[in-house]
DNA sequence: CAAATTAAGGATATATATTGTCCTTAATTA
DNA sequence: TAATTAAGGACAATATATATCCTTAATTTG
């Protein structure tokens, strides 16, 4: 696990751009600014969700983010994964083959018995996130919270793209 | 993720335990000889074992290390707890809570939906390793490991507990 | 065309977490 | 009694995460 902020930033950046209208782009400082956290350092995660193609971008004045994709084709997992990283979150540093009665070398041996359950623990936790789509999400919020909350931010994001 | 290289020798210095005579312990300099790793480091992780009551302890000469349990009563989900904390791997800073829209408080509000998936992400990963019992390694590395592997490992064991 | 605006990204600084070492203490066994 | 061991505190070194600043090139708006 590499970045820690970065991707609860992502994943809320990305759910806001969702709400954005047609043909409308978002700038990295409103995006910061909504979420209370630093613009600059905002902007690195952006670039690695620009570089996943889950955002496109647009350059000079109004111009910002917008999701590449509808929010049913977008699953957490690519945000996590387009932010921090798709290697796994167990390191195996093969501390058997240290092992000082291993004299000969075992040429067809399969990984660390330990490191493939370990991996197989990983791609329960990807699995997870891979059926998790953002449009399951913005149900969630929609049901959970407060109308007069989801207008309030709608105005808000309005009042800055038009 | 807190610690890396020590959950691997924690899960690793478990195995090794589980092929102890008997009645005899394994001390930390045998431990980490055996995996080539720091002495005293990987002291702090058997104490986190220890603490946890995986192994117990055994002072003085001929003192050191064994299994508290039995392999099948340990699970994978034990051990890595053990040794990286139980916290999940996702840490909300509950950046929504930001939001300038957010005039008024909801007494009542669930956590983020955002944060629910992540941390049910993680209850996978957890499930996986708690479905795996040391002794299920135990049988897989007999399966792998070349039997003259596994003689010279017991010998080499046997060596450093008479 | 000109000016303003924006993402991209390199360089760098700071804070925090991880990794590793050293040393003391108390317990226990041979 | 002497040797040995785990426990754990203190500390140093290193790596990583976090944050900021600045330059560049592209693009849109007017
Ligand atoms: S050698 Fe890395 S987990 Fe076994
Ligand atoms: S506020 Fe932390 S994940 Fe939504």
């Amino acid at each position: 696990m590499i970045l820690k902020g970065p991707v609860e930033w992502g994943l809320h950046c990305c759910a806001v751009l969702s709400g954005l209208p047609e043909g409308q782009y978002l700038a990295t400082r409103e995006l910061a600014e909504f979420h209370g956290i630093p613009k600059e350092y905002l902007s690195k995660a952006m670039q690695s969700l620009s570089q996943a193609s889950i955002v496109e971008t647009s350059l000079g004045p109004r111009g910002g983010y917008r999701l590449a994709k509808a929010p049913d084709q977008i699953t957490l997992l690519e945000i996590v994964e387009a932010i921090e990283g798709k290697h796994s979150t167990f390191i195996c540093t093969e501390i058997r083959k240290n092992n000082p009665c291993l004299t000969f070398t075992n040429p067809d041996s399969k990984p660390c018995a330990i490191a493939r359950v370990m991996w197989e623990a990983d791609e329960a936790w990807r699995a997870r996130l891979q059926r998790e789509r953002l449009s399951d999400i913005l149900e969630t919020v929609k049901r959970d919270v407060p109308g007069e909350l989801l207008r309030k931010n709608q105005e808000w994001i309005s009042s800055r793209t038009q």
